[in-house]
DNA sequence: CACTTGTTTCAATTTAAAATGAAATTAAAG
DNA sequence: CTTTAATTTCATTTTAAATTGAAACAAGTG
C-alpha cells in the first residue's frame, strides 16, 4: 500500500522563510523552485522524502529531482540514504559557515580559477607596443588577485561559530 | 552634416576582455548588452557618445541608452555632459574599490535592511510556544548578523591602492 | 517657431530559462 | 525474472527576461 502523501497547509512562517530564500537565490541566479526545495528543508524538523518535498510545494517530481540535484552540488542540501530503502531522504545543511565554504568551492574558485587562465592567456597574446590594450589587462589581473587574495576571509567572516 | 559612425572591427582583446565581462556581469544577473556596453568602456581610451556604443557593439539606440541607465545606477559608468553640447559622454568606472563601494552601498546594503526588518517582523508574529519556528527564524537572523559584520571588510579587500 | 538630430520610453517581438509530463531507467520485493 | 513504485531524463510547453523599433520627447540651430 502506498501511504497518501497529503498536501497540508504549510505555515505561515514557514512561508515567510521560504519566500526569503527565493529572494536571496534569485540574487545567485538560482529558479524559484530550487529556493523553496531548499527553504521548506531548511525550514523542516527532519529530513524529507523528494515526494514529500513535491507535494507540499505542488512542483512536478521532475522539478523536485533536478532542484535536489543542484542543491546536492552546491553542497546545500544532503541526501541520506538507508541501505534497504527505495527512497533517499534529503536535508538542508543549516550551518552558514558550511554553506559558505561549499558554494565558494564549487562555484566561486572555479571561475576565478578559469577567470585567471583566460587574462593570462589574453596577456601573452598581445604584443609588447600594444601598451593601451596590457595596460587594460593588467588593471584586471589586478582586480582578479584582490579577489583571490580576499577569499581566505570569508572563511573568517562567515566562521566563527557555525552559525547552527 | 552628419559624420558617419562606422562600425569598425573590435580587437581581438577588445573582444576577449568583453566576453570576460559578460561572463562576470551574468554572474551578477545583468544582460549581455549591458555587460557589453561596460567592457567597451572599460577598454576604450576616451570617454563615449552613446551613439558609438550603440554602433559598435550593434545594439539598438534603445538597449544603449537603458543599459547605459542602468549602470549609472550602479555607478559602473559616469556621464560627462559639456555645456552647450546635446550628446553626452560616457566612461567605464575603472577602479575596483570605488566600482565595488558603489554597488555594495546600492545593491547590497538595501537587500540587507529589507530582510532584517523582514525577519525581525516575522520573530515578532511568532508565538513564543512555537519554539522551532523561533528557532529557525534565530538561526537566519545570525546569519543575517554576520553578512553585516562582514560587510566593512569588503572595501579592506578591494580597497587597497586603487586598483586602476 | 519649425527643423534637425539624438535620446528615451514602452509595446511588441525575440530569445532564453524554468517547469512540466511522459517515457526510460533503476532498484527493491515477490 | 517479473512486478511495482519511485526517480531521472529530456522534449515540449510555459513563463519570464532582454532586445528591438517606432513613437514621443528633448535640445540645440537656423
Amino acid at each position: 500500500m502506498t501511504h497518501r502523501l497529503t498536501e497540508p497547509g504549510i505555515p505561515e512562517w514557514e512561508q515567510e522563510i521560504i519566500d526569503l530564500f527565493v529572494g536571496i537565490f534569485d540574487g545567485f541566479g538560482l529558479s524559484k523552485s530550487t529556493a523553496m526545495i531548499y527553504g521548506t528543508l531548511y525550514c523542516a524538523e527532519k529530513s524529507m522524502l523528494q515526494e514529500e518535498i513535491a507535494n507540499r510545494l505542488q512542483i512536478s517530481a521532475g522539478s523536485a529531482s533536478q532542484g535536489l540535484k543542484l542543491l546536492q552540488g552546491l553542497g546545500a542540501v544532503q541526501r541520506q540514504s538507508p541501505i534497504g530503502l527505495r527512497q533517499s531522504y534529503y536535508s538542508a545543511e543549516r550551518s552558514m559557515r558550511r554553506l559558505v565554504g561549499s558554494v565558494v568551492d564549487s562555484q566561486l574558485r572555479p571561475k576565478l580559477r578559469s577567470g585567471k587562465e583566460r587574462l593570462e592567456r589574453l596577456a601573452a597574446s598581445v604584443s609588447p607596443e600594444e601598451t593601451h590594450a596590457l595596460q587594460r589587462i593588467q588593471t584586471l589581473q589586478t582586480w582578479q588577485r584582490k579577489v583571490e587574495r580576499g577569499m581566505p576571509f570569508l572563511s573568517k567572516i562567515f566562521g566563527s561559530g557555525d552559525g547552527r
